[in-house]
DNA sequence: AACCGTTTTTTAAACAGTCATTCAAGTTTC
DNA sequence: GAAACTTGAATGACTGTTTAAAAAACGGTT
């Protein structure tokens, strides 16, 4: 059991170290040694757990999609209809979990290396075809078939820019404003008539 | 007259080099020689022109923000009604001479050091406060007041969001197809009523 | 057209660091 | 006592920037 623990324990100690760095000093820059530093251990014993730079930062982003994942599925149960769970998709985004600058900035520093690594640009495809399937799956029952995928893109790509422009904020992030914000966008979007 | 050319001509070379190679390899990653190699130059003659790496990638930003706003101005000039010049700042941002994956690809770069960079930041708060204001003044005359901000935010954040997926594409890109998703976007933000 | 001193431009090589990764030698845990 | 874990130091390779010296472009003068 023990065995198992002590992995786990320290595994997570660098992730949340990876993302604390990362923040501060931009993914191509920071340095194993100010990630190791971040977690009170040294740089060799990072390479012992996650064999290597581009190891850890895949390990960071998967427990970063998982937290997404979880609050996505967690505020999916307690909705009851398919709007509330349009929203529940929306709300997910910017959970109080995961709406913080340290997490938004990782984000932009994921997207920025992916194209350049499979590693990291499969993980991005995943998620992204996940967050759109959610959408369409809720969106069929609440806007006519022909407006379906310009909602979605609205939507979908509109959570992206909000990200973006939250990892650039000099103030601390606002999660209950972000979400009360993204509900009046979907409510503009799905109260539109046709003409 | 001729001193002035050259300095010129070598500018505008290495700014299309930067665009080339930064989306080859991330900026982080791509070095100097790299940069030199794809202009058929030496990494020296860079530093000659624009005094470090840092001053060259602000130099290339600048060149797309320049490029940007032209394209807002010129399709502005055409445009007769509020309604028009609305479309006419989310046409530029999906310009032919903008909307490629090197350039998206460089936009994210820019966005991912923006704020490790006292230089990049301010280019990036500059062009944001202006699409703003663009935005702001024609929507005043388009929907009701509690409306601008949500629709402002949407169509902004919209566009932030599509640049930043179309780094991550494959493919090459559609600037008509992607005109027009952003359109049928500010259609329905446009097109909604009160309830 | 040809010359020539001056300025601008170019680059190879040197410089001064940097950093991810490996490894051997310990320490801790079971 | 063995397996898991830790790390200081060594390794090997890489990179932005500076320098010094050469090449090219220039502009005025014959």
């Amino acid at each position: 059991m023990s065995r198992k623990r002590i992995r786990d324990i320290r595994h997570e100690e660098f992730v949340e170290a990876t993302i604390i760095a990362v923040h501060e000093r931009g993914y191509g820059v920071v340095t194993m040694a100010e990630i190791a530093r971040e977690a009170g251990s040294s740089a060799a014993s990072i390479n012992y757990y996650f064999g290597s730079k581009e190891g850890l930062m895949e390990a960071t982003m998967r427990h970063m999609l998982q937290i997404l994942k979880q609050a996505m599925l967690q505020r999916y149960k307690m909705a009851t209809s398919p709007r509330e769970r349009l929203m529940a998709v929306l709300d997910a985004n910017f959970d109080d979990q995961l709406f913080t600058i340290p997490q938004c900035s990782l984000w932009m520093q994921f997207w920025a290396n992916a194209p350049y690594s499979k590693r990291l640009s499969r993980l991005h495809r995943i998620n992204r075809a996940r967050v759109r399937d959610h959408f369409r799956a809720e969106l069929r029952s609440l806007v006519p078939d022909e407006q379906i995928e310009t909602v979605r893109l609205a939507l979908q790509n509109y959570m992206d820019g909000v990200w973006l422009e939250a990892a650039q904020s000099p103030v601390a992030l606002d999660p209950i404003a972000a979400r009360s914000e993204a509900r009046r966008v979907a409510d503009l979007l799905l109260n539109s008539h046709d003409t």
